[in-house]
DNA sequence: GTGAAAGCGCTAACAA
DNA sequence: TTGTTAGCGCTTTCAC
C-alpha cells in the first residue's frame, strides 16, 4: 500500500490501494460505463491519498493524451498571444491542455516545430507559420487533426482560419487614399511573395492590385521580421530619397519600427499598420491599424479542432471580417 | 515493406525493411556502442524511405521525452519572450525540444501547467509562476529536474535563475531621488506581498527600505496585471489626488499603462519600469528602466537545467545583476 | 458490475 | 556485432 520511494503511484498503486482490479481505476479515470457508486468513491478516495496522476505517456499508447499543440512563429507579435489566449479561453473546463511548440522563423523551423508537437501525439495541432509546404502538412494532417491560422489555401485534409485580408487592406488603402495620399509605399518581409498562401502575401497582392487599379506606382519596402529591422528599412528608405508620404506596413511590430523612424525626422509620415496588438492604441504610439478579432479567431480554431477530433472530415474554411482603427499616426499629407 | 495505411512506421517497420532486429535500430536511433557503419547505413536508409519518426510516448515508457517544458505565467509580458528566445538558443543543436505550458494568472495555475508538462514526461521543467508552493514544487523536483527562473527562496531540490532585484530597484530609486524626487510611489500587482519570494514582493520590499531610510512616506498603488488596470490605476490615483511626482513600477508592462496616465495629464509625472522590454527603447514610449539580461538568464537556465538532467543534485542559484537605462519619461519634478 | 489479459512502440539487459 | 525478450503504465475487449 505504500509507495515505493523513487517513483510516483501509478493505476497499479491505486487499485490495490483500493482493493479493485486496474481495469477498474481506468474506467473510474475515464469516467467509462459501468462503474457503481461506491467503487467509484473509494477509487476516488485512493487516487488522493496517493497523489495519483496518470502518466499521459502511458495512456498515448492507447489512446488520447488530452493535448492540444500550438505552433507559434514569433512570440514578439503580440497578435498570437490574443489568439491564444482564445484558444485557451475556449479550452477552459475541458480535459484538455494547451501545449505550445515555439518555431524560429522560416517555413523549415516551422514544420519541424509542428513535427515535434506529433511525435508527442497531440490530440491536434493549431499551426500558425503559413508558408510550411502544403504536401508536408497533408501528410501529417492525414494522422493528426489541423487548423491552420491564418493561412489562405485550401486543403480537404486541414481546417482554416483567417482574417479577411482583401477587406483589411481596401480599408487600410482607402483611409490613405480619404486623407489625400497617393505615394503610399508597402513595408512588408523580405520573404512575402504575393504569389503565395500567406496572409503577408495577401496583402502584398492586394496594395499592387489597388495601387495600380488607382493608376500609381508601387513602393515596396522590404525587411527582416522585428521592430528594429523596420526601422532600419525605413529610416534607410527615407534617407535614400524614397519619396513616399504614407507606409501601410504588413503587420504592427513592423508599423511600431517605422513609426521610429517617422519620430526621427519631421513626423510627416503617416502609418498604418495591422492587427491591432495591444500597444498600437497606446497613445504615444496612436497606431492606425486594421484590428483582427485574434481572441475569437482563437476560440474558433478550438472548435474546429475539436470537431475534427471528434470526427468530422470535411474540411471547414472560416474567414473573419477585420476592422480599421483610426488613431493619430495618419493624417493629410503636407 | 509496404506501410499499413492508417498508421504510420514503426520501429519494427524499420526493422524488417532493413532486414535487422528492432534492437539494432533502436542502438542506430539513440546513437548506442555496438554498430557497424553497414548496418547504419541500412537502417538510416529504411528510416527515410519510411519517413519513421519515433513515437516520443513510447520512448518515455522506457526513458528521455528529449523534451525541456517551459511553464510561463503572462505572454504579454515580453520579458518572457526574452528568455525564451535565450532557452531556445542554448538547446539549438542539442536533441532536446522545447514546449511551453502557458498558465494563467494564479499560483495554483501556474502549478496546474507545471504538472501538465510533468505529466507529459518532459525531462526537465523550467517553471516562471513565482508564487508556486514551494512545497508542491519540492514534491516536484524530487522526480524531474527543476529550475525556477526569478525566484528567491533556496530549495535543496530546484535551481533558481534570478535578477537581483535589491540592486535593481536602488538603481531606480537612485535615479528619481538624483533627479529630485521626494514623492514617489510603487506601483505593484494586487498579489505582491514584502514578505513574498517573487520578483515583485522583493521590489516592493526594497521600495519601502529606500522611503523609509530616506525618511520619505511610502506611496503602493495597487493594480491588476495588464496595462489597461494599471492605467486605471494610476489615473485613479491621480485623480484621487494622490500626491507625487514620480512612479516606481513593478515591471515594464505596468509602467507602460502608467505612461498612458502621463500621456492625459501635463506630463509632470516621471515613470521607472523593469525588464527593458523591447517596445520600452521606442522614442514614443522612452521608457527609463531596469534592464534584465533575458536572453543570458534563459540560457543559463538550460545549462543548468541539463546539468541537472545528466545527475547534478546539489542546488545552485544564480543571480544576475540588472542595468538602469535612462530614457525620455524620468525628469526632474516641476 | 467487475476483473483478466493482450498489446501499444520503445529501451536495455542479456544471450548468442 | 547482432538478436531476443521483458517490461514501462495504460486502455480495452471479453469473460465472468
Amino acid at each position: 500500500m505504500t509507495l515505493s520511494p523513487g517513483r510516483s503511484a501509478t493505476i497499479e498503486d491505486v487499485a490495490a490501494a483500493a482493493g479493485v482490479s486496474r481495469a477498474a481505476v481506468s474506467k473510474v479515470l475515464r469516467n467509462a460505463y459501468g462503474v457503481s457508486d461506491a467503487m467509484r468513491e473509494r477509487v476516488t478516495a485512493a487516487m488522493t491519498e496517493l497523489q495519483y496522476r496518470p502518466r499521459v505517456a502511458a495512456r498515448a499508447m492507447r489512446g488520447r493524451t488530452y493535448t492540444i499543440g500550438i505552433e507559434i512563429p514569433d512570440f514578439g507579435n503580440q497578435f498570437f498571444t490574443r489568439m491564444l489566449a482564445g484558444a485557451m479561453k475556449a479550452l477552459a473546463g475541458t480535459p484538455y491542455q494547451v501545449v505550445i511548440a515555439p518555431a524560429e522563423a522560416g517555413s523549415r523551423e516551422g514544420l519541424r516545430a509542428i513535427e515535434a508537437l506529433v511525435d508527442r501525439q497531440v490530440d491536434g495541432v493549431i499551426a500558425v507559420s503559413p508558408r510550411v509546404d502544403q504536401k508536408a502538412l497533408e501528410r501529417i494532417a492525414a494522422f493528426t487533426p489541423v487548423v491552420m491560422f491564418g493561412r489562405y489555401d485550401t486543403s480537404d485534409d486541414y481546417d482554416t482560419v483567417a482574417g479577411d485580408d482583401v477587406h483589411g487592406t481596401a480599408a487600410a488603402m482607402e483611409h490613405l487614399f480619404g486623407l489625400g495620399h497617393t505615394r503610399i509605399a508597402h513595408l512588408t518581409l523580405r520573404e512575402s511573395d504575393d504569389t503565395d498562401t500567406s496572409p503577408h502575401g495577401a496583402r502584398l497582392r492586394e496594395y499592387r492590385r489597388i495601387m495600380a487599379a488607382a493608376g500609381l506606382d508601387e513602393v515596396v519596402l522590404r525587411t527582416d521580421e522585428g521592430q528594429d529591422a523596420a526601422y532600419h528599412a525605413v529610416a534607410t528608405a527615407l534617407s535614400d530619397g524614397v519619396d513616399v508620404t504614407a507606409v501601410f506596413a504588413a503587420h504592427d511590430e513592423l508599423a511600431i519600427g517605422a513609426l521610429r523612424a517617422v519620430a526621427e525626422t519631421d513626423g510627416a509620415l503617416s502609418i498604418v499598420g495591422y492587427d491591432d496588438v495591444p500597444i498600437a492604441a497606446h497613445p504615444a504610439l496612436g497606431l492606425t491599424t486594421v484590428h483582427q478579432p485574434g481572441g475569437e479567431m482563437g476560440v474558433r480554431a478550438i472548435e474546429l479542432l475539436l470537431e475534427r477530433v471528434a470526427g468530422r472530415t470535411d474540411p471547414v474554411r472560416e474567414v473573419f471580417t477585420p476592422e480599421l482603427r483610426v488613431r493619430t499616426s495618419t493624417r493629410p499629407p503636407r
